[in-house]
DNA sequence: CTGAAAGCGCTTACAG
DNA sequence: CTGAAAGCGCTTACAG
């Protein structure tokens, strides 16, 4: 299987590099005996054209890296999904990167994708620290963050308004009639969801209620075990709680189980109120009363506006915030 | 910020290109003085290598394509994780193509991934069909089968035993004292997953037996809304079954679902046995007896066997089966 | 150990 | 409309 170059077609057709080459990218512009005689010819030999000689001409690949913690995340495989679709929509493909958030891969990574000339970095659910934006600078790329953002640097980036989407949440909550409603929530330390639900709840307890319900809140990292050792000690501490809003789907999951092992009924004793709307939420017993974040759409629009860079469009908005919503199911009830 | 080449880097430090490319691919051939000082430019100037150049002369690209239904599915997420662990390992990069188990898609990323000159293709979870090899061997690149298999062509692949995994899961519910077992099946023109899941039912279902169990089976298509329907249907019809094997866990979740609609405990009055062990499967309630595929390393021979193909190793097994295991926990009970 | 030159497979002005 | 030539950024024999 000897690879066949524009030179073997050229040949076989008995015209120029020149002339195949601009079969394949102005076609109107070459005679229209000649363009099909090329063409044949092209097929006949199965000529594939090398993107890599052609990327070292244009400067560009059409390929995009993608930066994510981990697909195996559901929340973040949507994200891709979304991604992914988009780009081929414009041409492109994806590179997958899982970090885990390692800050030594992740430079790793960045920096075999820019050696691999990708046109852009989608950089998905993690902070920016200060190192990483100076690196994202001296690579030279353009950036764009999806479902996390930069508060101090001026990346564009797409993600839901965690701090309002939490507000509403507890705000739901409480119109459900409930009155001494716990948190488990992401860790503080992480600003771009932990902290901000954290921040969105409190505002709702103090604006709606009146109260401090700081000592409501346990923490954890979103996974379910989080949530089971979360709504242990939450209970322990508030056993007359009625209702916890969780900053994940699967630390609610992981708090249902615990209260199911204690023979503790949701909703009929206490409810339960997700986050994300994973597939999984609607799969569940009881399916999860949670706050939706349209991942699909978040990875589209984060991968629009690289194009919108890519394509030197105007500035559009920098920080763009996709809207939530809070799906209602069977995990919470009218109190 | 204009790019900086290998040419920049030799000026600078006044030596010849050969020189700088040297210092990069085989360091001790180079003077030690000349080494270090280009080293140094190279750190100065921030010079990063075109990996597109140097694809063009080397002919590898140390790109994979990797060919999945939809990277959004639990299971697929997983394996994808392991392969790019894997071909992290292994220097290489994953270009992530979701495909809808739609043909043309197919085509079309296949001829870009071959006009990106990935090194290698790895096809996942579809069924290969002739016009689909014709077009491998067309591209002539190599091509790695995961979670599926081609019995026409010899294609590398790594998938469990899905005939014997689910013997094995029949086997197991009628060790557990069940004897009218219903099954929840994926279609059967699916030959991969579908058929030979049905096959291994219905073996152990006979040899152990002594029954034809063809009366009791319903089909889906490994959704949790098919799961859904074919218990019901299942349930009218063989109103006294005390056991399930679905095909998928997310079948074995709508199954469950729709017997807690009618008041059908499980596993108290059915159990419930599902396929895959996604990470759902431990969350649920309750948590799911399933047979366990080990996706992760799924993903991870795959890539290796890839390896062994670019790096011209002998040849190992062509087809490669991963033990399944019987995972037990909670949806399952002795009768 | 080091440099000049050719070549990897394409595209794009530049002439004609 | 078409071809020859230069160039994209690297590597690799080939001399020295």
């Amino acid at each position: 299987m000897e690879k066949v170059t524009m030179k073997d077609v050229s040949r076989q057709a008995g015209v120029s590099m020149s002339t195949v080459s601009r079969v394949l990218n102005s076609p109107e512009s070459v005679n229209r005996e000649k363009r099909e005689k090329v063409l044949n010819v092209i097929k006949e030999l199965k000529y594939h054209p090398n993107a890599l000689a052609r990327g070292l001409v244009y400067k560009r690949t059409n390929s995009l890296g993608v930066l994510i913690p981990d697909v195996s995340n559901a929340y973040v495989a949507e994200v891709i999904r979304g991604m992914e679709d988009t780009a081929l929509h414009f041409g492109y493909n994806l590179i997958l990167c899982n970090t885990d958030l390692d800050q030594e891969k992740m430079v790793k990574y960045l920096q075999v994708l820019k050696e691999k000339q990708v046109d852009g970095i989608v950089f998905t659910s993690e902070p920016v620290t200060s190192e990483l934006n100076e690196l994202f600078e001296q690579l030279g790329l353009p950036v764009v963050l999806a479902s996390t953002q930069s508060l101090e640097y001026n990346l564009p980036s797409v993600k839901v308004d965690d701090e309002k989407a939490a507000y509403d949440a507890a705000t739901y909550l409480i119109g459900k009639g409930h009155r001494k409603i716990g948190m488990i929530s992401g860790p503080t330390f992480d600003i771009i969801s932990g902290a901000t639900r954290y921040y969105g709840f409190q505002r709702a307890m103090k604006e709606k209620l009146q109260i401090n319900a700081e000592n409501m809140v346990e923490f954890g990292s979103y996974r379910f075990e989080d949530g089971y050792n979360a709504m242990k000690k939450l209970l322990k501490r508030k056993p007359d709680m009625t209702a916890v809003f969780s900053a994940s789907d699967e630390m609610a999951v992981g708090a249902i189980t615990y209260l199911h092992e204690e023979g503790i009924s949701v909703p009929g004793d206490i409810s339960i109120m997700g986050y994300d709307n994973t597939k999984f939420a609607s799969m569940y017993i009881p399916k999860l009363t949670t706050v939706a974040q349209p991942m699909y759409e978040i990875g589209k629009t984060a991968v629009e506006k690289m194009m919108e860079q890519l394509e030197g469009k105007e500035e559009t908005t920098l920080r763009s915030y996709l809207a939530h919503q809070i799906i209602e199911r069977d995990s919470v009830r009218e109190r």
